[in-house]
DNA sequence: TCTTTCTTCAAACGATTGTTTAAATAATCT
DNA sequence: AGATTATTTAAACAATCGTTTGAAGAAAGA
């Protein structure tokens, strides 16, 4: 028999992305701690064994949870870093617009959530403050590759700097926007009640500028 | 069994210092959750109740030794603060050597360390990537009083600037910070087995630099 | 010495965890 | 239809954890 699309079916699939964003709510709101096999299943109003049986273990779904999150924003990363190339024709990037297009993304996938339930900044800020061997599959799985081709754009733009200064700054860069990230919570403390949105966004366009000086002023010019 | 020292007595005291090094040996190689009553009391040669005897949970365990470790950073900070200004008698001091009375301080303690085995940093750095209920109570307990101090002298500093800006550059400075303390495993793959201490008190020189820039790209001047 | 206090010990408690098993149910295919 | 596959279910497994208990041991005070 044929039209599948009509029929509207639990059929696993519809389970499998129950799931995923209930691992998505709970990770967002205690970590991957607070994401249980059980808790998971209960939330989701499916049985224990069903979980395994869709990702064979608990990991396995927080990492995909997670690569489901990332994944767009690493995509529009690219997108962005390409569209500047395009933009300033072959001429070097400036360093801000290779850092617009690192951070920017992840300000736009803010935005895009209208209905801003379990949001994809908890869901980074969660990713870089659980324990260090989660961390490392995270950083090595969604970040590894990435980080090639925005340092290598750097050093198109930076042609005379040294790479040693390069390299740090970059460094610094990138942990300064994944602390800040993380730390965002810190945040709704200074801004009582004005926590929203817009208030990311602002943070966003402020780390961009802050990020791409103190990386200008890392570098020095070679001789 | 037999002589067990020539001194003294397994007295309470010696235990719950043993323990403690155990805790941070634990704690720094696996952080919070690596830390179990258990191994502790194994690998301190003790039993396990005695654990709690000492110090009633694991939490407060974890917590003092980690006092341990930050309370003597944040009095150098503190202390180099006051140098500053005397330093510069009552003028206002430049941004950067605020923010070195906050972050070189790290380095110093770094650098303390001549038998480096379980290094502070990687205890702070571990501290910054714990489950967010943990962390939490770390940043209130260690870092909140101090925040004060330090956003006090930078407003000194900046008169003219915009107090809303000095609040989000500060917390950018701070995220930074801690991200980039948090992320120092990263710089093992960029310094391939040049890691030492030079490498981290390099760090943290290049840190203040990025820091100090970034925040003041970051404020800009009341009308 | 006797007594009191501090410290250590073995053992169990109680709760939670991820994972596996094997049977039951539902959907799909021939 | 019947056979096959995909999915869900209840139940148990096995391991780990922080914590508590009550008694034994050691040190210090009287």
């Amino acid at each position: 028999m044929v039209s599948p699309s009509i029929t509207t079916r639990a059929n696993g699939q519809e389970t499998k992305a129950r799931l995923l964003r209930t691992t998505e709510t709970l990770f967002a709101s205690k970590g991957v701690a607070g994401v249980t096999m059980r808790g998971v299943a209960e939330k989701a109003q499916t049985n224990l064994a069903s979980v395994h049986y869709h990702f064979g273990s608990k990991e396995a779904m927080v990492l995909e949870m997670i690569q489901s999150k990332i994944e767009p924003i690493n995509s529009k990363r690219r997108k962005r870093l390409d569209e500047a190339k395009v933009k300033f024709a072959d001429k070097p990037l400036p360093n801000i617009e290779i850092f617009r297009a690192l951070i920017h993304p992840v300000g736009e996938e803010v935005e895009k959530q209208i209905t801003n339930q379990n949001g994809i900044i908890e869901i980074i800020s969660r990713s870089f403050t659980e324990p260090a061997e989660f961390l490392d599959k995270i950083q090595k799985r969604f970040f590894g590759e990435l980080s090639q081709v925005f340092m290598t754009e750097l050093k198109k733009s930076n042609p005379n700097a040294n790479e040693e200064d390069l390299y740090w700054n970059y460094h610094l860069a990138v942990s300064s926007m994944l602390g800040t990230l993380a730390q965002h919570r810190r945040m709704i403390d200074f801004s009582v009640g004005k926590y929203n949105q817009n208030a990311v966004s602002a943070m966003i366009d402020r780390l961009i500028i802050f990020v791409s000086n103190g990386f200008e002023a890392g570098i020095q010019i070679k001789q």
